[in-house]
RNA sequence: CGGGGCGUGGCGCAGUUUGGUUAGCGCGCGCGGUUUGGGUCCGCGAGGUCGGCGGUUCGAAUCCGCCCGCCCCGACCA
């Protein structure tokens, strides 16, 4: 590509919008244009290098057996109420009507219809298992798109879905998106780690999360340097520190003005913060049905820990949660500040583990300025849930081994699912075992963000210039510069150059625009392409040029002659290094 | 949705507090010349309904109201 030719220009300074780091070189060196808050297009750098991307997710995820098709973006309302989460879906959900006034939906993920189309062409247990895989626009409305391509609205996905007829077989396909996803991201170049996660909207039994660590990351990780346990925060566990074991007291009232917070509490009483009881107030969104209801629920949790909401979500099964109205907790028969599990009514009451196993507690007494000494459970209250619902924090012990946990940042990159029959059931896709039964197919679904992909490469490989790409994804791999006025030496040669490296295969963005020297190198390191090639007279004296690699600072001259061979030992180089990244990783759940 | 910031040629900004000729500067863009190993230098030139609508005023980029958009933090998030 000559660049007098490329369409797109590299902007000397960056947008001010722009503050993630792949943000800004992405904008300033003319790979992504905004659009509208989360809506991008793809200038001809960017979409090359998305190719490349994709070719090795299509090349990786063929070799466990995929096969491509492609799904609409556009989808029936129906498809989506058959499985309920067109009413489950709030406003990130884009609907729209035809001109018949018939509701559709902007796809945000294809559950749906692989479910549909299963359905029509999958009858029997011969047929299975199969595995379908797409690489698709998707549309989620998120409320807050941020960081240029790390979470955007409109954005390309592939994502793949395992049909099995037994359990063992989804689990052998999990397994194989495991590793194969581990095989893409190491050879675009990028380290990722696959941690625990909660499975959201999608449900189902398992998932894990893909993720690159960089402060840009918006996820939470709880990881065990010790042992390897990785967890998204939202789901991760720890060990507790245990409560002193004592016979349970009798409760007693004490005037306690003012102690409105667990730390006041504890410092007025003179009593750490494990030895009391927290009460969170929250309302949750709960389905039944097709319908859903709200529900008061009250959280206990003990004084030295914080609730984690996803895992109260969960235990209770809510859509949604939300902090509760002073009204509403007054209503249940609580107080603001003082609230206890005691005595309360019209509330679902979940408790953490840690406090079941915690005795003569201190917790409110639902009145203003007064708690209760000596708070057990079993004797005192009773939960209609106890579960595990504390938030992990860093320097918490690991639940495997004991050590301390380190809190990381991470950009979820991809995901895999195991759906279950959630799906096959909800559209009635299922398939004629060997002895004529009917069941329904076993689904897993398998995703990886591609534009979000290449943001997180950009945020990991770049320098104080510009972009690094790996080559596995560069959009050329040579860029071409020649120092030096239209029609001289240096002109000629490149041009000559640039004709025989694409002749040998090798691809070549060729800076042939009238321009200085600096503007011409200070380009080339914004692009970003692995090699650099540059033509003018100070090499050319001795019959070479000058080559450099963008990810290092050594120059060698080349003779003219040797060029083309000497390129594409450097690229195999370069591609070595890449798949000496790729290895076989020890699967855990 | 809550909090904060911003909106002036393609990009970065000044001007707004205290209303007053033709709205400036740098980059980029076009033309001519110059230079050719790290964003050369000189000259000429094109390009802006100052986010939108309404209001106040003799007069609005500037003051007031409503709306829209973009960014950051939080809530949210496969």
């Amino acid at each position: 590509m000559r660049m007098r030719r490329l369409f797109g220009q590299t902007l000397r300074e960056s947008p001010s919008e722009a503050e993630a780091i792949s943000h800004q070189l992405l904008v300033r060196a003319g790979y992504i244009r905004p659009l509208a808050a989360g809506i991008f297009s793809y200038l001809p750098l960017a979409r090359r290098a998305l190719s490349k991307l994709e070719t090795i997710v299509r090349e990786e995820i063929e070799a466990i057996g995929g096969q491509e098709v492609a799904m609409p973006v556009v989808h029936p309302a129906e498809v989506w109420q058959r499985t309920g989460r067109w009413y489950a879906i709030g406003a990130e959900m884009g609907r729209f009507t035809d001109r018949t006034d018939r509701d559709l939906v902007l796809a945000m993920t294809h559950e749906e219809v692989v479910a549909d189309l299963v359905r029509s062409e999958i009858q029997s247990y011969r047929q299975l298992p199969q595995l379908v895989y797409h690489i698709q626009t998707k549309w989620r409305d998120d409320p807050r798109p941020r960081a240029g391509l790390i979470r955007v609205r409109e954005f390309t996905m592939k994502d793949s879905y395992s049909l099995d007829a037994d359990w063992e077989g989804l689990d052998r396909q999990y397994r194989a998106h495991y590793q194969a996803y581990f095989n893409i991201f190491h050879r675009c170049g990028l380290d990722v780690i696959a941690v625990a996660s909660d499975t959201g909207m999608m449900g189902g039994a398992l998932a894990h999360e893909f993720m690159v660590l960089a402060p840009v990351g918006e996820d939470t990780l709880m990881l065990c340097d010790h042992c390897g346990y990785s967890a998204n925060r939202q789901i991760a566990g720890f060990a507790k520190p245990e409560a002193v074991s004592e016979l349970p007291l009798p409760v007693t009232r004490v005037a306690t003005p003012g102690a409105a917070t667990i730390a006041a509490l504890a410092e007025f009483l003179g009593i750490e913060a494990s030895q009391t009881a927290k009460a969170v107030f929250l309302v949750g969104t709960i389905p039944e049905g097709e319908q859903s209801v709200e529900r008061f629920i009250f959280v206990v949790i003990r004084g030295d820990m914080e609730v984690n909401e996803t895992k109260v979500a969960n235990a209770v099964q809510a859509q949604s949660l939300r902090p509760a109205t002073e009204a509403e907790i007054r209503a249940i028969g609580a107080e603001p500040g003082y609230g206890s599990p005691v005595g309360i009514h019209d509330a679902l009451l979940v408790v953490d583990d840690a406090v079941v196993r915690s005795p003569n507690l201190v917790a409110g007494a639902n009145e203003p300025g007064y708690h209760l000494r000596n708070v057990n459970y079993g004797r005192d209250y009773e939960a209609d849930i106890v579960s595990d619902i504390a938030a992990a924090r860093a320097g918490d012990s690991c639940p495997q081994c004991g050590a301390p946990l380190r809190a990381e940042r991470g950009v979820e990159v991809g995901n895999i699912f195991k759906l279950g029959t959630r799906y096959s059931e909800a559209v009635g896709c299922n398939y004629v075992d060997a002895g004529g039964q009917s069941h329904p197919v076993i689904m897993g679904s398998y995703g990886i963000g591609i534009g979000r992909t290449l943001a997180c490469i950009a945020e990991i490989h770049h320098d104080a210039q510009g972009l690094v790409w790996p080559v596995s994804v560069a959009p050329f791999q040579v860029h071409l510069i020649t120092l030096g006025p239209e029609e001289s030496e240096a002109a000629v040669v490149a041009d000559r150059l640039y004709a025989a490296l694409w002749e040998a295969g090798i691809e070549v963005l060729y800076d042939d625009r009238d321009r200085s020297p600096g503007v011409k190198f200070n380009d080339a390191d914004l692009l970003g392409m692995p090699l650099r090639i540059t033509v003018a007279q100070r090499g050319l004296k001795q019959n070479s040029v000058e080559i450099k690699r963008r990810d290092l600072t050594e120059r060698e001259f080349v003779p003219l002659d040797t060029v083309v061979g000497f390129v594409k030992d450097q690229i195999a180089i370069l591609e070595g290094d890449l798949a000496q990244r790729v290895s076989s990783v020890p699967y855990r759940d």
